[in-house]
DNA sequence: CAGTGGTCTAGACCACATC
DNA sequence: ATGTGGTCTAGACCACTGG
């Protein structure tokens, strides 16, 4: 277990003193600070480290768990958590774990892969900024060697330099960002568009088929991580997702 | 504002007292005994109601606020919130606010309806149960005059006797449910399809064109409300949600 | 056994909005 | 002015679990 002793929770003064607590912890481990599995200083020492009773360190402490930041375990203390690999409907999800999870065996394969300087066509498809520095692939995973899904991404170079030196044959892209970064804020859409030639070709489908288009762009605290497009042949894929009204259930 | 003195908080004494206490205030709300807009009582009257220290009443309370199914102000107390018009991504949501929201005009036309016994097609559409009493509709949705969506929905008469006399001329049904019944739990998926003939000419598209599926279901504890299909032409919409990692920002 | 988190209390002071 | 919720403290006891 990391010794974190060394980093400051550094209270800003406003709001809530609670507030306060929780929020400079939860910057420790979204910064990277305090990786996946970092002890967390017991409740007694915030206490007297931040001049706070043990009640105000403890809701802070409760509401980082809550939000799945920290786990926390009688006797054993407090660590910081892994990132959830997936969301209430529309998911980080690992496309591996997906296919196995239908019980298919898996594959995948980079079609094509290109670094540099964004072009024209890819900062209008992925909303892009003018002149960053982007690995572009290409790739399909596949179910049973029949085609799952068709993969087209970016990522960004300045805020994940490592890409730029991995050749992802052992782990596609996703899989691999999920390991070696971050992200603190996502957006999804969804649409339905019909396969062009090319896009039908690859998963074995006629021109025109509909397929459901799942775009994702992720940032780590507004700078930007990756951007994906995974186009679903619709006649095969449903999202399935369940709630209630208040919040996930 | 109503009255809720004759309302009984009755705790259960399973798990924590705050819990106990959380529980009980959700039930009275879910099940209508206090509906939107009633006072819940302040905190003191709780406490000494319930033989609890303030600080445990608090915190129910606070964890009720935050699942958003009461609103509380300082001076002027704690009221049931009305249920939130829209979730996340996918949303119970109003279609005229839809529509108006995009700055366009909105009208509807009821297109069928059929009351009685489910039929076969319906059950194996909607995944019902056989024999139940079911009103049947379709709907045409419209933005400025153009088709939106395509609606084909059943509700359950026996959850919602009401639906029966009612001829939804004023407000379509998804609106209409949302004034005269709650929901507890809902499904969604989405799938992409193309038009079939039929639908592609009530949608003004072409046959075989991408539509985005949007298939919702809906319960009140266990009870079965309403299933609904939306379909959307995909070349027209896109569904999209951002959000953090450790739950919706 | 001892260290950790989980719960609960009694009381205090403050902030805010309505009366 | 007063009633409401918001925060915070100091202390207590309990439950769990690893050494």
């Amino acid at each position: 277990m990391t010794d974190t002793t060394q980093d400051a929770v550094a209270l800003d003064g406003v709001g809530p003193l609670y507030d306060q607590i929780r929020r400079a912890i939860r910057d420790l481990i979204v910064s990277g600070a305090w990786p996946p599995g970092t002890g967390v200083p017991p409740e007694h020492a915030l206490m007297e480290r931040l001049g706070a009773s043990r009640m105000t360190v403890h809701r802070a402490l409760v509401q980082l768990a809550r939000e799945g930041l920290i786990t926390r375990r009688r006797r054993s203390g407090t660590i910081v958590a892994s990132p959830p690999a997936s969301h209430t409907m529309f998911d980080i999800l690992s496309i591996p774990d997906e296919v196995r999870g239908l019980g298919q065996d898996y594959a995948f394969r980079v079609l094509e892969r290109r670094d540099g300087k964004a072009r024209s066509a890819e900062i209008a498809r992925f909303e892009l900024g003018s002149a960053v520095e982007i690995a572009h692939l290409t790739l399909l995973h596949s179910a049973d060697g029949a085609p799952h899904v068709l993969e087209e991404r970016v990522i960004h170079l300045a805020t994940v330099p490592d890409a730029a030196t991995e050749d992802f044959t052992a782990m596609p892209p996703g899989d691999w960002l999920l390991r070696h970064s971050l992200w603190t804020q996502a957006e999804h859409a969804i649409s339905a568009v019909a396969a062009s030639a090319t896009q039908a070709g690859l998963l074995g489908l006629a021109e025109g088929e509909p397929c459901l288009l799942v775009e994702r762009r992720t940032w780590n605290q507004e700078r930007p991580v990756t951007a994906v497009r995974l186009l679903y042949p619709g006649h095969r894929h449903r999202f399935v997702g369940r709630f209630g009204p208040y919040g996930n259930v």
